[in-house]
DNA sequence: AGCTAATCATATCGAAATGATATGATTTAA
DNA sequence: TTAAATCATATCATTTCGATATGATTAGCT
């Protein structure tokens, strides 16, 4: 039941372009130090994010990456779904058919209710929540 | 975000039993046949539920194995966690002192929501509440 | 024009986890 | 004594995870 660093370095990585969120374009390069993470992994990531159309990207010198949209627009949900897939706890909730036994399955319904619950969850947090709490917890953009 | 077969297995297995709670043991081969899982697999799996001393078993001919207490002792998250470990979706959750940006971590508080979500399902389903709904989809002890 | 900093695109890799199977010892009722 | 069962390990193939490596392309700056 864990969620693999992909989607928790996608939501920092995101995180990161909403606390930094002046208009210019930020280079991997400067998330990867702040956050600590591998910039090369980082870049594999937001090629990902970017397909989906999350960020802009401006390639070559001074280039970098700026959210598409204001952080109201992202939600944790959004963000974990690009790179995880669908946060069902068991594939046959994504894939009817694919059990059959569905029918007389009553473990089904526990898993249905996981997967609304973390749903609940993370389409309910945006960005801008995060940045809230971020400046909340008493830090600042050079210190993340 | 998936629960392991191990988890799902023991799940099940632990549900057999406590459809066939008739007082005698049941071999591993029977709900081996009844839920089509190999039956070398679900002896792995039994193992380690039986040395939780969740189920008694007696060797030899005629052996097999039998709920240790009644139905209504067992939640959902007691037999996930037997086999999954914390139902926690990243591991500092459970490891104190393992992430040194915990302090100034704005992510962690979503995972701790997301655990609270899962955990507030599976602890408030028994094998009981499954044989009931088992019951009411209109599966008898011979069709699992 | 040429240098440099950046994105973009794949390929590869080691380690761990997953989901089993294999082998065989031990126990016990009939 | 035999057959049926639990118990105990070892092994294995595949996939996933988390990352590194290599290099092409783009574009601002001097």
């Amino acid at each position: 039941m864990k969620i693999s660093t992909k989607g928790r370095y996608a939501l920092r990585l995101m995180l990161d372009l909403a606390i930094n969120n002046t208009g210019e374009y930020i280079p991997i390069k400067r998330i990867a130090e702040r956050q600590e993470i591998s910039e090369k992994y980082l870049e594999q990531i937001i090629t990902q994010i970017s397909r989906a159309g999350f960020v802009r990207s401006v390639r070559g010198s001074q280039g970098g990456y700026q959210l598409a949209n204001p952080p109201e627009a992202y939600t944790v949900g959004m963000i974990l779904r690009l790179m995880e897939g669908e946060l069902s706890p068991v594939a046959c909730l994504d894939e009817p058919g694919s059990c059959d036994r569905a029918d007389r399955c009553v473990t089904v319904d526990i898993w249905r209710q996981i997967k609304d619950a973390v749903e609940n969850v993370v389409d309910n947090i945006t960005l801008a929540d995060l940045v809230k709490s971020y400046h909340e917890k008493g830090n600042c953009e050079y210190f993340i």
